[in-house]
DNA sequence: TATTGTTATACTCTATAACTATA
DNA sequence: TATAGTTATAGAGTATAACAATA
């Protein structure tokens, strides 16, 4: 029977909620990012999927997108026009189409990524040794 | 003329960085949230902004949403329908309607807020120290 | 007259179902 | 016959413009 997990130490359940809440209090900044460049948040994570040497099947884009492929259609279809994504035949099964990032996508994919990389001014008023011993822990995360 | 902020220290930088990363690869946990509560992230948003004591007018959620008074308008209807918000006039302006928080709507956003302030597994898995630390650090943004 | 919220309308995004072309 | 992607269609969410009630 599906059983709920353990409740955190005290310690992870601190941690976290203050992480989120700043990354939370941080969201405004980064959708300001997208509006600035008349970018979507489907675009955004478009960018955020697609590479320029791998191409990407339509029907994998759906799945990984949670939304139906007539949908993914539409959105990559979008990219397309502004130029940031392009498609291409399979070479050896012709029904599929590859989906790659183009350039141009690379380039504003690498704009988005450099802003929402920049500390918000609440981060930045830590002091340097807060901020190392900050950097040194989460550099643990996923390893 | 406008310019571009300083350089953040490289400190700020990685800290932030690894950060942002771990918000990002937990976002489908707060999709899932949402999705198994049949919960839109506009219903989310609102659930946020709303408050059972003090009635919000409609044009300053608007304001606040970023969005059109007659979308707010939709929004607000939907939560309406939902059971987690009220309208009432204003007492002293009578064209302006006041929206409250229900009980069950602040139910459902504290059961929300507990599911996003349960730590991601990657955070768990850091020591017991580097969390108080962690949490200690944080506790001073926004100070 | 000006302001608040709503309604009428049109446009975008989304899913479902039907279709085309390959396999 | 089955599968990948598209197109046709309809429903939800959004903004603009017109409107009603109140100030």
């Amino acid at each position: 029977m599906p059983r709920k997990k353990s409740s955190p130490p005290p310690e992870a359940a601190a941690a976290w909620r203050l992480m989120f809440e700043v990354l939370m209090s941080s969201g405004h900044r980064r959708t300001a990012s997208l509006v600035r460049r008349g970018l979507t948040p489907n675009d955004a994570r478009a960018l955020w999927t697609l590479d320029v040497d791998d191409g990407r099947p339509i029907g994998d884009l759906a799945r990984e997108w949670g939304c139906d492929p007539s949908n993914a259609t539409f959105i990559v279809g979008r990219l397309e026009k502004s130029g940031f994504a392009r498609r291409a035949s399979h070479a050896d099964d012709k029904r599929v189409k590859l989906v790659f990032l183009t350039k141009s996508g690379a380039a504003v994919r690498d704009e988005l990524r450099d802003e929402y990389h920049e500390p918000p001014d609440e981060i930045r008023a830590l002091t340097r040794k807060d901020l190392a011993t900050l950097a040194r822990i989460l550099a643990k995360v996923g390893k």
